[in-house]
DNA sequence: CGGGGATTTGACACATATCAAGAGCGGTGG
DNA sequence: CCACCGCTCTTGATATGTGTCAAATCCCCG
């Protein structure tokens, strides 16, 4: 099973980290410091000095692994912490009364989980994990003591709760105005972009979530994500083969947003 | 007209203020400080100590009235400063590459606009005035360094942020999960509840903007909203007369969200 | 009082949902 | 290693909600 690897990785990758920590090695070189990780470019500390992305590692104290299928919160729990995705894959999952619920968002790595919960204390949605994923834990209220004294924190900060906005802005342009085919258009390119921001593979990846976890997300049923990824193979753009997509034209991709009815 | 009416009042109202700072009075009763204005219950001040809501009055230096069918800020331009709603009532409207665009929000008194921008120092949509309507202008940069000395601004600040992203969230769920009946019922609900939090009537009300300008914001075609809204009229629901509306079964209206297929 | 945009209503078209059946794949246990 | 089981995915036939097109009416505003 792949997935149990990658997790036997992480520990082993874990217990290396706390040795070299007993050691007193070079703490900078530590994988889980926030001014030594990989993720830097994209997450918190992002567009941060050095000098000042190293204060950041006062904020990180623990690391928490969630296996797949296991939640992280869950709507009306207590809000503490905000958790900066280190590896994996979530999905937030909102719900009204009636029991109806939809996929409000995916998330990879670098972002941040729990932003829901700010203004009101209580998360708002149930996050959970599409696979076998680690998170680092930002108690809150250790965030905003040090954004007064780290210059671009509360800046970075509020950039990324906008980047938030920004992007369920565009999802409901998505899902107000827009026919299957460019929703699912859409859906590809922008992970396809995010995979690109974090060193993956643009053209190429394995999505971790169901057909009907796309439809709920893009507002579509599972018969209609199938039938768009179908189409979208016969007219040559993307080559689909269960959930590992490549993309093989995107500009033809992109030429199916704003196009008429097919 | 009344709108001009509207307009000659506030005229009215600020060389009133102008000339009571000039003669020294009582600083506190004037209208355009958020100590005393009426809104401080919803807007930036809410929830602070009356103290540490009177040091916002450094805040607010401008404000700025835009007539009706103006543009307060456009998709592109730069960004300097948050606009709270003193009066009024606004739309956003955000568009995408090939020239369609989506109403995306509809704001009433007491409500921050420009919050899109915090990410990129550029707007990313067009706020257009409804009705004639005035703004305290709210420079960004003097927030960020209040809010590392006025206890509770920050943490108000990020209440006001997350509201807009539940928001948007309740909308990604209309738009992705319901029908069309649905979504004029949760519209209609949803701006009876943000009257009455500013001490209005949740019962009555004018509609600001037009039925295209709803069904833009609802996902649907503006003829569909006109049929909803004769539907509800028929059922006994609301009384629709032109854009004067009156909700008069809010416990029916309820009911239509979550039915089943009418 | 006239004109133009907003709204309502009807007839019809079409995209997507719904219902249903079968195929493919991955994991499990013999 | 193979057979089986369950879940996901694909594909087809049909139903339906909403969009589209069109025309008439209404209402505001000049």
């Amino acid at each position: 099973m792949q997935a149990t690897a990658t997790v036997r990785a992480i520990e082993t990758g874990l217990r290396a980290t706390i040795a070299i920590r007993d050691i007193g090695s070079n703490v900078s070189r530590l994988p889980n410091l926030c001014s030594s990780c990989g993720l830097r470019e994209v997450c918190l500390p992002c567009g941060m000095r050095s000098e000042e992305a190293g204060k950041l590692d006062e904020l990180i104290y623990t690391r928490v692994r969630v296996k797949r299928g296991q939640v992280l919160y869950r709507a009306g729990d207590a809000f503490a912490s905000l958790y900066a995705i280190r590896s994996g894959f979530f999905k937030s999952v909102s719900s009204v009364e009636d029991g109806r619920e939809q996929v409000t968002g995916f998330h990879m790595p670098g972002e941040l989980l729990g932003i829901d919960a700010l203004g009101t204390d209580i998360h708002t949605r149930d996050t959970i994990a599409l696979e076998d994923s680690e998170v680092c834990v930002i108690p809150y209220a250790r965030l905003v003591e040090l954004s007064a004294s780290v210059e671009g924190l509360q800046r970075q900060f509020h950039r990324i709760l906008s980047r938030e906005i920004a992007g369920e802005h565009g999802i409901m342009m998505l899902l107000g105005t827009m026919r299957a085919e460019e929703r699912l258009a859409m859906f590809l390119l922008n992970l396809s972009q995010r995979f690109l921001a974090r060193g993956y593979s643009a053209t190429e990846f394995v999505l971790r979530m169901t057909r009907d976890e796309i439809g709920s997300y893009l507002g579509l049923k599972l018969e209609t994500v199938s039938r768009m990824f179908s189409r979208f193979q016969a007219e040559g753009l993307v080559e689909v083969s269960n959930r590992h997509i490549r993309i093989l034209d995107a500009t033809g991709l992109k030429g199916c947003l704003g196009r008429a009815t097919h």
